[in-house]
DNA sequence: AACGCATACAACCGCATGGAA
DNA sequence: ATTCCATGCGGTTGTATGCGT
């Protein structure tokens, strides 16, 4: 019955990821793919549970992400979107390829929500409170905690705005005159040919970071054939320091960090190594998908997308300009 | 230079859900 | 039908870093 529990709590490793570790991981998911989760501490040898390594490839080690500064364009959409979905980061996250769920909540809670609240307070120390904004802005920012007094009436009044809201944004999106279609990213992500930065930075950090280590613990690695494939990592970035890390990075991955990532958010191997064959049947179903998505798609949707979120008439929009 | 506080972000925790055994 | 695991998600915490005094 059941199976055996992912990994014993004893002897788990936490806290900050090293280089090494990272490199350990992307080696394995390099040869293995991402998903099995359980298999990657057992068969690297990392002392971390299952759950870790996932997070850790989901939100910082995947080809694709993009970290740093969010542009303007980025915030309102998030922003827009906060309104729309509420808290929903791994659906808002679908509409901004480039960065993680975590990412967005992270800048949500210390960026956005503060200038929000700030621009708020401003705003209704100036004019007479308007009861249901300030409710609905304070229950979106607050995590749904519900201890503010909102009538019963209050929030149903509330929520067939937002109901309305979300169907005016779905008619705005799938209405011909716009000609867009807001298609999330989990739908998108076989075939979506944008281009976006890989992890390159990350990983090219990582390398660094390791590279500067690695003359006195190039040994640190020392057990199963990942080790193999970590030690090559080492050697390649020896063997490219001062050079082009991306370099090392095509080597590990297969394709140019410039490159689109084959599958959008998803690490491929089905396309980057030969014996990915266990995705080949879902590539074969991707490709399908495609030749259908791009019958209903066109490559200029996603722009018009990002336009027209940028455009929506939300609250939040007058709230966050400057 | 040293200290304390604030901020940003990576990582963890707990829960929900779907699915395999 | 039941148990239990894998995964995904959102909330929270811990720590590194920056900044002011």
């Amino acid at each position: 019955m059941g199976r055996p529990p992912c990994c014993d709590k004893l002897g788990v490793k936490k806290g900050p990821w090293t280089p090494e570790e990272d490199i350990m991981l992307v080696s394995y998911v390099q040869k293995h793919g991402p998903g099995n989760w359980r298999q990657v501490p057992i068969n690297t040898g990392l002392l971390r549970c299952s759950k870790s390594c996932r997070l850790r490839w989901a939100n910082y080690l995947r080809p694709g992400i993009r970290r740093g500064d969010f542009t303007d364009d980025e915030e309102k959409m998030i922003i827009q979107l906060q309104s729309l979905l509420g808290n929903k980061w791994a659906a808002i996250a679908s509409y901004l390829p480039e960065r993680t769920d975590n990412d967005i909540k992270n800048h949500w809670n210390t960026h956005l929500k503060k200038k929000l609240i700030k621009r708020l307070q401003m705003g209704f120390e100036d004019q007479d409170l308007n009861h249901n904004n300030k409710d609905r802005f304070m229950c979106s920012t607050t995590s749904s905690s519900s201890s503010h007094s909102v009538s019963r009436g209050q929030w149903e009044k509330r929520l067939q705005t937002d109901i309305q809201m979300a169907k005016q944004a779905l008619n705005d999106a799938l209405s011909i005159d716009h000609k867009s279609i807001m298609v999330p990213q989990t739908i998108k992500s076989c075939t979506q040919k944008t281009i976006y930065p890989c992890s390159t930075d990350n990983i090219a950090k990582l390398l660094k970071g390791f590279m500067k280590n690695s003359s006195n613990n190039n040994k640190a690695c020392s057990n199963s054939s990942i080790n193999e494939t970590s030690d090559e990592l080492i050697s390649e970035s020896k063997a490219s320091s001062g050079t082009n890390l991306s370099e090392t990075f095509e080597s590990i991955f297969g394709f140019h960090p410039s490159f689109p990532s084959p599958n959008n958010s998803d690490f491929s191997p089905a396309s980057a190594s030969p014996e990915g064959s266990v995705f080949q049947e879902e590539s074969k179903e991707a490709l399908q998908f495609s030749m259908l998505e791009n019958w209903l798609l066109d490559q200029t949707s996603e722009v018009v997308v990002k336009e027209d979120l940028c455009n929506f008439p939300f609250d939040g929009d007058t709230i966050f300009e400057d």
